[in-house]
DNA sequence: GTAAAAAACAGGAAAAACCCCCATCAAAAA
DNA sequence: TTTTTGATGGGGGTTTTTCCTGTTTTTTAC
């Protein structure tokens, strides 16, 4: 029996030579690839022969990112397993990878036998984490880490435009609000992020891949 | 006959799925895959063997990147068809790295036939661009100037400053020069890259690497 | 329902950023 | 020598940002 497998990036060439490599696993063969999030829902409603046993996830994505995304999943169709595969290590990332439900995570500098090793643990064990993402949950959980900071909708959408060269007012008539309140977005950023201006603001939206380039 | 082709990547993972994909290919047959262009440099000298028709590049790597290889490749093995593939689209990056010698150039965001099609185009033809890329060159030779931007020292001092949460005084006095004179590099380089304002700065200083994360 | 919490909005003041035009001085170009 | 160019810095103004103080409206909890 062979387990299906989809593969979600938004680099296409990425995807589909993922695509290929999966295709020659044994056990595993891909049902389709897509290019975000949105494209994933829609192929899941569209049929349910669309649902695969698992997911190879992305985490950056324009559209619906890997955590959305696999949230998405894990309340929809909890028995799909998402395996996360991304460039970044950082901690906060993988910690939100695995919060929003990922059985699995990948970095992409990993061996092609890891990966198949990988696919066949979540299928079989239900999860596969390397050592490094093991000693972060145990970091995480012990030694109480950096606070992670929750952001409400309006405060990603306004910290991508504040990215930008427009001023606060423009921002406020894109986002169809006051002025004002747009002031007091920054305001409660500011503190959150304990930055002192715009700049800081936008390095931070930068570093954290709130703003991507 | 078979064309024979060499994929470099540091991320082991994405260079064995790209391997992969070409195998599938009809005229392509991967000789093997490198993590950087030391490691690629070795094999080369290793034996004649392990000299391929082309090299699908990767731009960013950590070792000896995509550039300097492609450099070291056109001088020592100029029968060698470089196609650079890279997420990255900025104009200077592509620019450079057909000036290192690249007859192609491919953004990951690509459709698995266009990535065959453009193999064939190189052993064929002798180069592949995609739109984008030709209509770069056109700009880079008539009109764009923005690449031939030059920034003197202190300009370059005092852009990587306004990425951080320095007042403009605090940087004058960083730089021990009047706020007036800030002032002054400041509208030349506002006029220069044509921002508006100090986010646009830092993003245009970000983007090309001036400041680096 | 009502109370509490939050989100949206506002006035005003101070700071910072932005945008002109202009002066000086020295080095390079003519 | 004369002119031009470029780096430096200044005066004075407008706009934007920042930071307070609030109030009103909407959501949420009980």
């Amino acid at each position: 029996m062979n387990y299906s497998v989809v593969v979600v990036d938004d680099h296409t060439l990425l995807s589909q030579a993922m695509g290929a490599m999966v295709d020659t696993f044994n056990k595993f063969s891909v049902l389709y690839t897509c290019k975000h999030g949105e494209e994933l829902i829609q192929k899941f409603s569209d049929s349910p022969r669309n649902i695969p046993n698992e997911v190879l996830m992305d985490i950056n994505m324009p559209i619906m990112n890997g955590i959305e995304t696999t949230l998405w999943i894990t309340e929809n169709h909890p028995q799909v397993n998402v395996m996360a595969l991304s460039v970044e290590d950082t901690d906060t990332t993988i910690l939100k990878m695995l919060k929003a439900g990922a059985v699995g995570y990948l970095l992409k500098d990993t061996e092609k036998k890891v990966l198949e090793y990988a696919l066949l643990e979540v299928v079989e064990n239900g999860f596969f984490h390397t050592k490094n993402v093991t000693n972060l949950l145990l970091q995480s959980i012990s030694g109480g880490r950096k606070h992670s900071v929750k952001f409400k909708e309006n405060e990603l959408i306004f910290m991508k435009l504040a990215c930008t060269e427009l001023t606060y007012k423009e921002i406020a008539d894109r986002m169809c609000l006051s002025p004002k309140t747009i002031d007091g977005y920054r305001d409660v950023l500011f503190t959150k992020l304990n930055v002192k201006n715009r700049v800081g603001l936008v390095m931070y939206a930068i570093k954290n891949k709130i703003f991507t380039l």
